[in-house]
RNA sequence: GCGCGGUUAGCUCAGUUGGUAGAGCAUCCCCUUGACGUGGGGAGGGUCGCAGGUUCGAGUCCUGCACCGCGCACCA
């Protein structure tokens, strides 16, 4: 017997040599694996952002992937995991344009386009390596050599392509409409990047002047400079009248020009029942702009300060917002405050409160007909891949949630003004406009500053990976990949776009079946988060427990789907078992001395029955781990190992070891042999560093423990 | 307003097609140089959020309600 198991199992002396040696085993690519194999099993890694170091969330994705992945490899499937990185455009170059202003005082204009994407590019190449070792940590078996990142070179090939194909079909337009601006981070953001924060608010109904007859409501005074009508219900009796009307009025130092119009949109049960209507900074108030041909001056600019001539000019919009109050107070024009509950917008990467600004952007039309899929729009194809069951998602919480979020799609916004990322494949020249994969002969030719919002190139990923455009053997193998596993956060910004590109670029669906997860949570329930300092580094639970010991801890907090509380008094437990495991090794070891292994043991009846019970465990936990419920099929795992095995069976085997009846004897030592052997095959998956230095530890075996053949038929 | 999820032991959560309520941790008691003290045995603890209904039988299915979380919409 080896004499490392007369001491206890130590993770952190095993568990880097063993990662070395399944690398260099080349399994981790399915074109290495032994045997022959014919169906395939691929998974694309949600690439992480390389905005610094990954957190406990990736831990437990990288978890539960991975023993899909190395249950998939056990049953004898063509296995491929693909491992990449993401750029994030905005998350990384905000998170470093904060750093230089921090240390050298500098914007990014100060640094220029071309510096600036330097020291971001920078920034991202190191953080990628730290990345990609604490993956490495935790055992995840990708497949190194097919490595990706989103800015690569192919990445950029299938992002600029892909880009072209829709922009041919009409599907990619350039459009001048109201945007999320976000003021800090100088960019749109599409609306799913944005949050909804709750706040109270002070609604002031008053009237422009003191002859003008209708009054409003509001909450946002200082836009009302940029007012160009007021709406009112046209079956409104109180209003009829001044339909059609126009009045001229100075709003604190600004000259307006308001029509009065009726539109169906206006609700006459709110406020005064009349609109004030600012076209250039509210959504709905530029489309009643559209009906009614108002004109949209804008009067908030970019830096969300007032634009307007006066005393406003140059205000932020809360001084503002002060600003008129008082002047309106000055003025009697206020007839009532009230304060009212409010959702407010703000940007998910700077916390900044949105301003939406008319801005020329471009956007990917969701409800335009496409014409290669059967005058399909892009959102009939969403809904259908999921609909039709083409993907499978089981939870059907999350299937109507996507079902829901699809109904309420619009335009996606897919330009950003920011330098990190794709730069836009279009070129102008006064009026004309030229979009390829690159730049167009001839002098004048300039390029589209903007970038493409990071989630274009995400959405691609499950068949940019693979080599597209190109039509690769992988491409053909692995795609439509099997699963998906992505966080719930995430089914709108990613899952669904994935399943709209892949839809388009290959009439395929990008993946069979998705299983959301939740999030991981600390032991209170908060999400982990800088502010409250609560965050867990996963390698510090490696450090002190191990990896194997990190991942049970991880998954077995709760069912797939719903949120994870982290625990680390669970990951300790999990440490013991590792230990417990170790120990039986050690018994096993010690009373199986010289016994030989047989192809066909014969057991006698009690270790028939024994035997016929572990049978039962692998047909469980088979079951389980097919499924997907893996939580399940790790603690049946553990109760049988440590409940049945170590503490009855081991138990009961003592004196039949050191009896004299030595056919028992030997059926038992067979049985031991089996069972653990089993157990450790079993385990593999969930916990692949502590059998694997088991496996290589046993007699008459030969070979990695990651390549056997799973037990069960 | 619409939609989704949750509510089971002190805590964190399981409970697959309806068939006598489970695990881990925590608590308490006991054992002990035996593969492992990173151990072993045992105990206490739950009218399964509330109210109805279906059923021989409901934690599980149906209806309504409450509270917690989340998404979407509104956001004048």
């Amino acid at each position: 017997m080896p004499e490392k198991f007369l001491k206890p199992y130590n993770p952190q002396e095993v568990e880097a040599s063993i990662y070395k040696k399944w690398e260099e085993s080349g399994y981790f690519n399915p074109d290495n694996l032994p045997g022959d194999r014919k169906e395939s099993f691929s998974i694309v890694l949600p690439p992480p952002n390389v905005t610094g170091t990954l957190h406990i969330g990736h831990a437990y994705e990288d978890t539960l992937q991975d023993i899909v992945v190395r249950y998939q490899r056990m049953r004898g499937k063509k296995t491929l995991w693909i491992p990449g990185t993401d750029s994030a455009a905005i998350a990384t170059q905000a998170k470093v344009e904060k750093d230089i202003l921090k240390k050298e005082n500098k914007n990014r204009y100060d640094l220029g386009r071309e510096e600036l994407v330097r020291r971001v590019t920078e920034f991202a190449k190191a953080s990628e390596s730290i990345i990609l070792n604490q993956v490495r940590k935790m055992g995840a078996s990708l497949d190194w050599s097919r490595y990706a990142y989103t800015l690569d070179d192919k990445r950029n090939l299938a992002v600029m392509t892909a880009f072209k194909r829709m922009y041919d079909a009409g599907l990619i337009y350039r459009g001048h409409r109201i945007v999320n601006w976000d003021p800090k981070g100088q960019t749109t953001i599409s609306d799913d990047e944005i949050i909804y924060e709750e706040r109270d608010a002070n609604l002031v109904t008053f009237k422009y002047s003191k002859d003008f007859p209708i009054a409003i409501a509001t909450t946002r005074l200082e836009t009302k400079v940029g007012d160009t009508a007021v709406a009112v219900h046209p079956d409104d009796e109180r209003y009829k009248e001044f339909v059609g009307k126009e009045y001229d009025a100075v709003f604190c130092d600004v000259p307006i020009h308001i029509k009065i119009v009726a539109d169906h949109e206006v609700d006459p049960a709110f406020g005064t029942g009349a609109l004030g209507v600012t076209p250039a900074h509210s959504m709905t108030d530029w489309d009643i702009a559209d009906r009614h041909n108002l004109p949209r001056p804008q009067v908030i600019n970019e830096y969300a300060k007032i634009s307007t001539p006066g005393r406003l000019n140059g205000k932020k919009v809360l001084e503002a917002r002060e600003m008129i109050l008082t002047w309106l107070k000055e003025n009697d024009l206020v007839i009532k405050e009230e304060t009212i509950k409010q959702n407010v917008s703000t940007a998910e990467r700077t916390g900044a409160i949105i301003e939406p600004l008319p801005k020329l952007q471009w956007w990917i039309a969701v409800n335009k007909p496409v014409e290669t899929r059967g005058g399909k729009t892009l959102k009939e194809l969403m809904r259908h891949a999921v609909e039709s069951g083409e993907i499978d998602m089981p939870q059907e919480g999350f299937r109507s949630t996507y079902l829901h979020w699809i109904e309420n799609l619009r335009d996606w916004c897919i330009s950003r003004q920011i330098w990190f990322g794709h730069r836009i494949p279009v070129w102008y020249r006064g009026e004309e406009v030229y979009c390829d994969l690159t730049a167009p002969e001839g002098d004048g030719w300039q390029q589209e500053e903007d970038v493409l919002d990071t989630w274009f190139s995400s959405a691609l990923w499950t068949f940019s990976t693979l080599g597209w455009p190109e039509e690769t053997n992988d491409l053909k193998t692995y795609h439509p990949t099997s699963f998906m596993s992505p966080a719930y956060e995430i089914l709108q910004l990613w899952v669904s776009r994935m399943i709209l590109m892949s839809e388009f670029h290959l009439d395929q669906v990008p993946f069979k079946k998705v299983l959301i997860h939740g999030l991981v949570r600390d032991k209170s329930g908060r999400k982990f988060s800088k502010s409250l300092n609560n965050g867990i580094d996963p390698l510090d639970m490696i450090e002190k427990y191990g990896a194997d010991a990190l991942r049970m801890g991880l998954i077995m907090g709760a069912a797939i789907g719903s949120d994870v509380k982290f625990d680390e008094q669970r990951v300790k437990g999990y440490k013991l078992f590792a230990n417990k495991v170790w120990n039986i090794t050690r018994f096993v070891l010690e009373n199986t001395e010289g016994v030989a292994r047989e192809e066909t043991p014969t057991y006698n009846a009690t270790d028939a029955a024994l035997w016929a019970e572990f049978e039962d465990l692998v047909t469980e936990v088979t079951s389980d781990t097919e499924e997907y419920r893996i939580y399940m099929a790790a603690e049946k795992l553990y109760h049988y190992v440590w409940d049945r095995f170590a503490s009855a069976i081991l138990e009961e085997s003592k004196p039949i070891l050191k009896g004299d009846d030595a056919a028992a004897k030997r059926s038992r030592q067979h049985f031991l042999l089996d069972a653990l052997t089993g157990s450790l095959k079993l385990l593999h998956p969930f916990m692949p560093f502590l059998t694997e230095e088991v496996w290589q530890s046993l007699p008459e075996r030969s070979g990695l423990l990651m390549v056997e053949e799973w037990p069960a038929k």
